[in-house]
DNA sequence: CTAATTTTCAAACACTCGTTTGAAATATCG
DNA sequence: CGATATTTCAAACGAGTGTTTGAAAATTAG
């Protein structure tokens, strides 16, 4: 069974282009004659390497996923393990961190996978509908705990409300989706540059968590 | 030149049907086709009435934007005739009591619109790069500079960042896209219910802007 | 080196896409 | 009414879609 340099190059090819396109152009605008033209390869390889278009999008996402889930729970784990109860700005910022080595890290990627992602939450693909949650579960729960922990003054329901605000606005201004660029001529933020959404970000999404209470009746007394 | 009731309702039903299959499947995914039968008319009627698929697309916009500006301009007009100097939570509140009667007004399309932009946002189409900023950045601009004058401790350009996250926030979140549904099986929030998601955001965002300078040292002292 | 296996390739497959056509049907107007 | 303009419709257009095929080329194994 072959895993030879050459067929190893030739998938990998593919999967480099095609993520990229994905991300430009989205699942359906992206054909295969635009993706194997710019990998390289002949047209036939994707059915060859992967078995359908469909294929090479779920694989595409496979290669990403345990890489991009170990760095993101790595740097919550060097967190619990220098502080026993990790605030909400110290959560917050250790994602920002890992999504900052992220952007630096040509060999997971860079940014450009979590660009597809955010473009994947608003145009999800049923292909992704059972590999997602089994592969991000266990860090979304991670963060949430950790939060849960750090909110005591909040309910556990809420928590999850603020992660999801959370999880959207951090995503996306890490993907450098731009809601101003397309209703302003010139806007003024540059949402391309990991290094100032970092350092503008974590002031408003800490706000933001560490606010009080919308529904403060269900916060549990007991703990 | 006709503009017979029947021929409105031809258009109107198409541009119906067109905006509901754009928002579920994307532009690319929705076929002509699939839009005329949805709608109940023939296929060539797409053509007849917006000249192509694109002009549909535009169409469907183009239809949105004078009512969605002037609600959600209503709401700022009317809590600056009541204040003269309102909060920034005034603001938000403003912004979100407009989206909750959108979400009400089934002659706006509802959310339905919202989501649609929500999709824009990271699927931008080239048809809309010209017509957008001109509908819409009115709208923008006084919100934010409501923003600016009730956040004196930030930077004009800090307000703009921050408004850049609270606008990719609040739109997702009225349009229901839920990061956590794609990343856990069973996720706790209900991201679709308008009030809800209102009565969570609210505190979440105006903490946010509320927030310390991330650069403090920009802020103009003279004002 | 020979044989078996893996990978590449050009060509063609059936199908769907957005758009156009020209005539039939309907509505409008003098 | 008759004449004119508007709207609908079935059919077809060329182009592009993902996928399959079978043979040629390259690599690996014995």
């Amino acid at each position: 069974m072959g895993e030879s340099a050459k067929a190893v190059e030739t998938s990998t090819r593919i999967l480099d282009a095609a993520e990229l396109l994905f991300v430009e152009h989205g699942f359906d605008a992206t054909s295969m004659r635009l993706i194997t033209q710019a990998a390289g390869v002949n047209i036939a390889a994707v059915n060859y390497y992967f078995g359908s278009k469909d294929g090479l999008f779920k694989a595409v996402f496979e290669r990403r996923a345990e890489p991009f889930a170990r760095l993101f729970l790595g740097h919550l784990d060097q967190l619990e393990r220098q502080y026993a109860n990790p605030s909400a700005k110290q959560v917050v910022e250790a994602f920002v961190a890992a999504a900052i080595e992220l952007g630096q890290e040509a060999s997971l990627g860079g940014l450009i996978f979590v660009r597809l992602l955010a473009r994947t939450f608003v145009e999800p693909h049923p292909v992704l509908k059972e590999s997602m949650p089994r592969r991000y579960s266990e860090l979304t729960r991670r963060y949430i705990s950790a939060l849960v922990k750090s909110l005591p003054h909040l309910s556990e329901a809420e928590v999850h409300w603020r992660f999801h605000f959370l999880a959207n606005a951090m995503f996306n201004a890490f993907a450098g989706t731009n809601v101003l660029r397309l209703f302003m001529a010139h806007p003024i933020v540059n949402a391309r540059d990991p290094q100032m959404v970092a350092r503008m970000l974590v002031p408003f999404v800490v706000a933001g968590l560490d606010a009080q209470a919308a529904m403060p009746e269900l916060v549990d007394q007991n703990s």
